[in-house]
DNA sequence: CATTATGAGCCG
DNA sequence: TCGGCTCAT
């Protein structure tokens, strides 16, 4: 399942950055009487209290679990607040917290490049900022070490409890250390930097582990949880594989690190020393083979792929026992409501039995009710042939094996940002004088829309958006964040804006700008050969 | 009967 | 290119 790759030739600095229980911190900050207070996110909350998706730490030490029952949290932590998702469109919305991550994301994708791992956690390469700073301002010259970064906990780094802070300083400092290590500290120093950004602008904390490659990263980011950050030295990776259960390593959680228990005997990563290569890709073939005869000697390969927004949304709808849905009617209101605001590129149905997946290819002058309608024919007709006309009463059939899921997804986005407006720009060689153009084209009003042609038909897409609803600001699939505003769609790339440039700025224009050209939330997709909405944005810089 | 809603990625 | 399956949170 996953592929090996070999570890590149130089020594990397990444990091991986996760957030601490957030989608409570999310609530936390929206109403900060939470703060302190045992708290956790449902997901509805009419049968048994609804279903946990995030706990606060107040609330772990009672034993309450992601997954439980608000009833039964309620049950063994009486006082734990029970925040509920917002609902939209009879469904749990999860928009919120994409929005929150997005802000930490526009943080945490400055320093090197990023990748958006999931709404909560990120990769960063820091391999350059590392070295940079290794050649200009190394730890062992500063003066003073953030607080912050002497928290910082190194494996394999002997400490006693009050002098913990002084070991670290003195490992941070260390001259005769070699060039990873180095570059390791270096890399904490940044990421404690970067932590306390994000928790000054967004008031959000979150963990972060520091090492040579992402496998590691991502393990100590789980070390030392709230708010803490933990450095992998390399000389510190055979024993802590050693002793580390498979099950704990990312992508061994399920059935192959089961395997590997059971039928190798591994319970630890480091056993997995004793097998060749060959051996394993015996039992698990070459690529998984590989991987594991690398991931247990701490190699991954892997690269931080440059990537701030997802590659594929979706959206979808459980009706769990006796809500399935169990008459026509009832699934054809659902799914109307369901795509309601929605372009789906697909939609997806599922019964007690089979599962039904259409591909139900959705363009921006579809009428979204009659599409609706359409998916709603085919699943009845899907129903009729797997009944095996054991009943020719349709209500019948679609009783016998009703609705169980509703869900609808785009995925293969394509960049669709052509458009002669890029001639606008491109007089312009500096991102921050195409972005001054930008603000300026955006307070002008509709009358100089005549000098920009594919402003009709922009406003065309524009009605398109307000029928589906996708009217809020958005992000194309390169992560240009695009508003709309006085009937022209203007996008930037933060990207692209050289961050000196940025940092030179009166703070209150950063502030306005950071507003105003938000980070990355969800991605504007089209659908490969059938685009659905067109956007703007400024051209690349140089 | 009710661990949801979303994601990513590999394989054939 | 797509459906199926795995894994994660």
């Amino acid at each position: 399942m996953p592929i090996a790759r070999p570890e590149p030739q130089n020594a990397r600095v990444i990091a991986h950055v996760d957030m601490d229980c957030f989608y409570v911190q999310v609530e936390q900050r929206k109403n900060p009487e939470l703060r302190g207070l045992p708290t956790a996110v449902v997901q509805y909350n009419s049968w048994k209290g609804g279903g946990l998706i995030a706990v606060g730490y107040e609330a772990r030490k009672f034993g309450v679990k992601r997954s439980m029952r608000g009833d039964e949290a309620k049950r063994i932590c009486p006082n734990i607040q029970l925040i509920q998702v917002p609902v939209a469109r009879g469904k749990a919305d999860l928009n919120l917290y994409r929005n929150a991550g997005s802000e930490v994301v526009s943080i945490l994708a400055t320093k090197g490049r990023c990748e958006r791992a999931s709404i909560d956690e990120v990769y960063l390469d820091l391999t350059d900022a590392a070295e940079m700073m290794l050649s200009e301002t190394p730890p062992e010259v500063l003066e003073e070490i953030d607080e912050e970064v002497l928290k910082s906990h190194v494996l394999g780094l002997h400490v006693e409890g009050n002098e913990r802070e002084e070991n670290v300083r003195e490992w941070l400092r260390r001259s005769d250390a070699d060039h990873q290590d180095k570059l390791l500290a270096c890399g904490a120093i940044i990421v404690a930097q970067l932590r306390m950004k994000v928790l000054y602008e967004t008031k959000f904390t979150c963990s972060a582990g520091i090492a040579h490659n992402k496998m590691l990263a991502k393990l100590a980011s789980a070390m030392h949880k709230p708010a803490q950050q933990t450095v992998v030295p390399f000389s510190s990776v055979k024993d802590l594989l050693a002793s580390l259960p498979v099950k704990k390593m990312k992508q061994l959680g399920g059935k192959l690190g089961s395997s590997l228990q059971a039928d190798l005997g591994v319970n630890n990563v480091g056993d997995l020393l004793q097998f060749s290569q060959e051996k394993l890709q015996e039992h698990y073939g070459v690529n998984t083979g590989t991987w594991l005869w690398n991931i247990s000697r701490g190699i991954s390969g892997d690269a931080v792929v440059d990537r701030l927004l997802p590659k594929s949304h979706g959206c979808g709808k459980t009706f769990p026992g006796p809500q399935a849905l169990k008459t026509i009617a009832s699934g054809t209101c659902s799914i109307l409501k369901f795509l309601q605001g929605k372009i789906p590129s697909s939609t997806s149905l599922s019964d007690a039995g089979e599962f039904h997946k259409e591909s139900l290819p959705l363009s921006s002058t579809d009428d979204v009710q009659s599409k609706g309608c359409t998916v709603m024919d085919e699943e009845v007709k899907h129903k009729e042939l797997a009944s095996e006309a054991a009943s020719n009463d349709i209500d019948t059939i679609f009783q016998a094996k009703p609705l169980k899921r509703i869900g609808s997804s785009v995925g293969k986005t394509k960049d669709v940002r052509k458009s002669s407006i890029l001639k606008f720009f491109q007089s312009s060689n500096s991102s921050f004088h195409t972005m001054n153009q930008a603000c300026e084209r955006s307070s002008l009003d509709q009358a100089s829309s005549s000098s920009f042609p594919e402003c009709e038909e922009h406003s065309d897409l524009e009605q398109i958006d307000e029928q589906v609803g996708f009217s809020e600001d958005r992000i194309d699939s390169d992560g240009h964040h695009n508003q709309t505003r006085n009937g022209y769609t203007w996008g930037i790339n933060m990207e692209n804006i050289d961050p000196s440039v940025l940092d030179e700025l009166p703070m209150e224009i950063q502030r306005e700008i950071r507003e105003w050209f938000h980070p990355p939330k969800r991605a504007n997709t089209s659908r490969k050969g059938s685009t659905i909405v067109h956007y703007f944005s400024p051209v690349k810089k140089g």
